[in-house]
DNA sequence: CTTGACATACGAATTAATTAGTACTATACA
DNA sequence: TGTATAGTACTAATTAATTCGTATGTCAAG
């Protein structure tokens, strides 16, 4: 079932990221790694898990008395699908005016940009 | 001046693309066209374009009663800001993956690529 | 058995984003 | 002249996102 929102906020971003890294993760699992970053709560962290999963982008099941989480769905389709919410609400809708921008603001050079021309030789 | 935060929320993003087609727009311009997607108030309007003129992305200056309001930068600038905020949120800075991701998930066709690799043909 | 470590459940505070109401002012014009 | 109109100023309500505290339960070690 695809999530209803195709898009992650920012901090439920950075917690899939890692659940993805880990395909499993506890909620302890994530604090730690969180941790490392910046000052965060327990409780903080196992809430956004518990609506990660409401939302539908995690699964948990229980294993002793903690919850294994692992991703709904393959990180390459979350952000597929926030990549076109993006272009939609920046870029009407069009990924064209997405890559001149990238040319222009020198984000992707010529290098990236012959892999990308040799990897949709390999597609078609 | 640079804007603090490169980017900008979804409803300040809206305005600032009726303020950019415009040049010039009075607190009325962008309500009625607003308007015409969905019901909203005046001063709903008002109070976004205030904070987008605090925020540093407005410039405003009164005429006869009313301001009138223009953009404080190029609209490419921005959005260019934003796409970069994007790629370091969502893709840890690259911009190859996105483009990997543009291609896998159909977003850009081949005819787009060549249009790109033209471009860069020129500004070399 | 009791206690400490570690887990969830539940509720809620805080901060950010969005939306809008009310009071007041200046101006055009009947 | 007074009244409707169109504007700002100021305040605040609402909704969404983020953060965390307290209560409670379970299990293992002493």
């Amino acid at each position: 079932m695809r999530p209803k929102h195709a898009t992650l906020t920012p901090q439920e971003l950075e917690i899939m990221k890692l659940v993805w890294q880990r395909e499993n993760a506890t909620v302890r699992d994530i604090y730690e790694a969180l941790l490392e970053k910046r000052k965060i709560a327990y409780t903080t962290v196992m809430t956004m898990m518990k609506i990660l999963e409401t939302k539908g982008y995690l699964k948990k099941r229980r294993l002793d008395r903690a919850f294994v989480y692992r991703p709904a769905h393959p990180k390459s389709q979350i952000i597929s699908g926030m990549l076109r919410e993006f272009i939609d609400r920046v870029f009407n809708g069009s990924a064209e005016p997405l890559l001149v921008h990238l040319v222009q603001s020198r984000q992707i050079r010529e290098k990236d940009l012959e892999k990308i021309v040799r990897m949709i030789e390999e597609i078609k």
